[in-house]
DNA sequence: AATAAGTTCAACCGAAAGGTTGAATAAAAC
DNA sequence: GTTTTATTCAACCTTTCGGTTGAACTTATT
């Protein structure tokens, strides 16, 4: 069962990552970050037709970054606060490897220094 | 100045997110967080030619996610450790707009609770 | 010098993305 | 009850993407 969650998480960062790097569809987001808004006033500023803004929206809501309500014939848009976690955590995570590894570079680094040269016949010494 | 500088800043969230919006490419920078590796070495775990994924490195390397130097007729990879951060930093930024507003909010919903309806009866108190 | 290994370049292909326009649908306003 | 307003659906078009194959190029190996 595992491996249905991580391929879904797969899935799931694909689709937030995509999500966000269409122009348009960041500055749309960026927009629901300051106030909850109706699809013609997200459309207003862009200059595109409303229809083009409209499937950005679905992209968005299909990537779970932001949630539809309707209200009569107005759709609400709001971001997902949870939703980009997944990606933070996904990136946070190749810097933690890229850190360990870079620490144990220093630590390395730092034994050479400390015992310099050992002359012609090297000894070497892993540190752990 | 600024002008050109934002775009660009643009132009780079696009190509970031874009380029690790793949599964492939997401895999090839969770490799080379570990360590660096020839082109060979990252297409062997692969279930595709060795071409494709010679592009995929390179749309990692336009992104400046990656990056490449030669020794001989070797290509070692390896990633840019601060690559990441105009994404987190754009993440973070909207965390922080839409955790302004929430807290607004919250601000709201307190204030209507401490001087509450003067109807009749209903006292809400929302735990802090 | 001939061959093998490591990698890219170039042309091609099908599918998906991002946009358009023109209905269609559903709720509100007149 | 007809007309606006808010929004999506559907068809289409062009460009980009992710993959393929075959050739070219550069550096090692023999």
């Amino acid at each position: 069962m595992i491996e249905k969650k991580v391929a879904s998480r797969t899935a799931r960062l694909d689709a937030v990552f995509a999500a966000l790097a269409d122009p348009t569809r960041r500055a749309i987001v960026e927009r629901l970050s300051r106030s909850e808004a109706r699809v013609t006033e997200i459309a207003e500023p862009f200059p595109m037709s409303l229809n083009a803004v409209s499937k950005h929206i679905r992209v968005l809501e299909a990537s779970g970054v932001v949630e539809r309500h309707k209200k009569g014939r107005e759709h609400f848009l709001s971001i997902n606060t949870g939703s980009l976690d997944e990606v933070d955590g996904w990136i946070e995570r190749m810097r933690h490897y890229w850190e360990a590894r870079l620490d144990a570079m220093e630590r390395v680094l730092a034994e050479l220094n400390k015992d310099p040269k050992p002359g012609p016949k090297d000894r070497k010494h892993v540190s752990r």
